[in-house]
DNA sequence: CTTGACCTTCCCATCATGGGAAGCCCCACA
DNA sequence: TGTGGGGCTTCCCATGATGGGAAGGTCAAG
């Protein structure tokens, strides 16, 4: 298999598949004329990176992860710990992230949003701190 | 004033401060040994990029945002739009997020996470799409 | 006049990804 | 046999926001 049947195959762009091999994460044959050469175990390495990015693994992760796929006698417990600690990682992104859309639709709401020019959008961005008084919770005004 | 303290009253580090000079969000003045110098309304700017970055908005974004707080004249309904579009992208990304969490999380569970070998999740990343079964909703086994 | 804190510019690194150039390889077709 | 084109190679550059660090200028206090 060529780079660009392999790229079909695993849905992997050329140029990710060069990069992965670049840091290591795989080390496919090389023909006479300096073509790689793919097997059929360097497609399932390039499917099972493509899977793991799919849930945002980092690549020194997928590094981790591909070391202990390969090691049959590795120990469920590790694989559970690094998926636990990068799910951890997702959910404090996540929530960071929901926070700043919470705030910030916080402040939409009080905006009345026509022609006129008083904003508190930009009054809150130009004078506050983080974000003023969200009120703990439910009803508005 | 000084980098070094428009850092200081500011929160934004002077790397940054520098940055956001060369991409033209702020125009300090120089004195005559090349030194910047920053009046007030430059900290003002600083304080306005720093909390807007501190709700994630892209550098282009607050460049426009910018732009808009300085126009006396505009519609607040300019300002709310960029702002609600911006809730939109970071709930987006949020929840993607929480979905990658969530799928991981499954295939954690089904792991038992001892010193034996077998484990879903590589098996998951090895063979699996995207992820298999999440089972619609609720309760387990 | 030296020391040290501060400033300047410039280059490099991060993380994952892609664009694009220059050049080689190979096959099919005329 | 020549040529066209598609695929392959390597190398450089860009993204976005941030920081590290080097080499060198400036200034005030000792």
């Amino acid at each position: 298999m060529t780079i660009g049947e392999a790229s079909r195959a695993s849905g992997v762009s050329e140029k990710m598949i060069r990069h992965y091999e670049a840091i290591g994460l795989l080390h496919p044959a090389r023909q006479a004329n300096g073509y790689r050469t793919y097997a059929q175990a360097d497609i399932a390495v390039l499917r099972f990176i493509r899977h793991a990015r799919d849930l945002a693994f980092p690549l020194e992760d997928i590094r981790r992860l591909l070391a202990l796929w390969r090691d049959r006698g590795r120990a469920s417990a590790e694989v559970r710990a690094l998926a636990l600690a990068h799910v951890a990682a997702l959910e404090e992104k996540a929530h960071a992230l929901q926070a700043m859309a919470a705030s910030l639709k916080h402040l939409a709401a009080h905006c009345h949003g026509d022609a006129r020019p008083d904003c508190p959008i930009l009054d809150q961005l130009a004078e506050g701190g983080p974000v003023p008084h969200p009120e703990p919770e439910g009803h508005h005004r």
